[in-house]
DNA sequence: TCTGCTAATTACTCCGACATATTACAGGAT
DNA sequence: ATCCTGTAATATGTCGGAGTAATTAGCAGA
């Protein structure tokens, strides 16, 4: 038998080629083998009517056992992404059966080279939904949200944006901004596009100097939901929306 | 060894109590059993935290194998229902961490008696999503969605809401605005959130009268759509959200 | 041409064994 | 007394193979 993929274990010092779908320690195999061809589904790879080879065959050229292959075709198949039937076999669905908002599938789609009119269909609703839930804040937020939001500012102000924990802070502060609106399904919804959008932001701009000091914009924000008024923070939060847009736009074309 | 819980295989007789956990054919084992345990999870029979008994322990206790089991906790993994980890179990997760917008998620949470709050909340989200979908597609829109509209319009008033054909001449017209908006992203997130809600109102509403004519706010919708006004046609969209609220308040007061 | 049967293919389910990771506990050093 | 370290127990993870069931496609007959 011969080897053709490279392999997705650890103890094999060939690493050749491919994608590194090595599996660190602490992820599962079956859970590696789905990130591998989730991204290979999102990024193209694989395109919707395009049927796999058969569970045996396709985990021998994976070289995991069918258990491990098929977990991993559950969780694809709970996704959206593929569909199995006897006979059949596996295929992929159709782009409108995916689930798009799942976070693991944002972060396949993130992963590669994310369409650039995807990104604007995600931009598009941020700036639908967080404006709105900004909104809702500025009705509903009590002192303790307030008491998180402000540390979390100051958290931002110290770290600045270009570490970890400055980037820890933003995301504190919008979550607190969510939790606020006492609303799961805009947490939830919210949450999963901005963790994934944000991640590549960062994870693409590297040395690359942040456009504008975000700090003023976050503020403003901050004081309307504060004062407890309603267009001003949907206003203000429409800004920071735009500005997140301006950011990751001039991050993609390179 | 004693049967103690209903079983899941069809050739058996026995039917006798707990829910209807049979898979009919067509319907995977392993399908069932996530379905099965998703509903308890959303239903709260399973509490954040919780752990499930041990995988050997609970496929027997479903009298299925430990393949199949594992399989559906897959599922319920990629979900973002629960957690497994060597020597640890598979425990609940916390509810910030589900993936409430999943389509199969929704069908569970509105399987059993959702909860008042979620589904508020749901209705929230839709009257900031759907009103400004119309506003981009009364933009975007071209003459093949207006003409989806127009047939789906049309097939509305020939079959009424009370038929299953009505209904789904509904769904033609809701989907064909928000393939209008030219956004995928806008276009899974109410897609599914309508289907669930809409599937449960319908389920409850049985011999219900319709409390108002459905007909013309559809018709303002269109009009405003196809006029190119998207002031107009948020306004329409938001007075059809706010009627589905109603519609599904009443319905689930009894 | 259409309908019903047959057969082949593929996913589905089951079983039993072993490997691995993580936790908990015990013992010793600080 | 507290902290760290090594060790053992335990539940999930992975494996390989065997047999079942469902769906499709092709074929035969009306």
């Amino acid at each position: 038998m011969v080897k053709e993929n490279p392999s997705l274990h650890s103890d094999e010092t060939d690493n050749s080629g491919g994608a590194k779908a090595v599996r660190g320690p602490g992820r599962r195999l079956h859970g590696a083998i789905a990130h591998k061809l989730g991204m290979a589904i999102l990024s193209g790879q694989y395109q919707p009517g395009d049927v796999l080879s058969g569970e045996v065959a396709f985990a021998e050229e994976l070289e995991v056992s069918r258990s491990a292959y098929r977990e991993a075709i559950q969780v694809l198949t709970a996704k959206g992404l593929v569909e199995s039937r006897p006979k059949a076999g596996t295929r992929v669905l159709p782009r409108n059966r995916w689930n798009l908002l799942d976070p693991e599938v944002l972060a396949w789609a993130f992963a590669g080279e994310p369409d650039i009119q995807f990104v604007r269909d995600l931009f598009e609703l941020r700036a639908i939904v967080e404006p709105a839930a900004a909104r809702l804040a500025a009705q509903r937020r009590d002192k303790e949200d307030l008491r998180i939001m402000k540390d979390a500012l100051a958290a931002m102000r110290r770290h600045t944006l270009a570490t970890e924990a400055g980037r820890a802070a933003d995301r504190d502060f919008h979550n607190a901004i969510l939790h606020a609106t006492r609303n799961d399904a805009l947490l939830v919804l919210t949450a999963s596009i901005g963790a994934a959008v944000n991640w590549t932001t960062q994870y693409k701009q590297r040395a690359r100097a942040l456009p504008r000091n975000p700090i003023p914009d976050h503020v403003r924000v901050y004081d309307a939901i504060a004062a407890g008024d309603p267009a001003a923070a949907a206003e203000a939060m429409g800004v920071l929306v735009d500005l997140a847009l301006e950011d990751t736009a001039s991050a993609m074309e390179r």
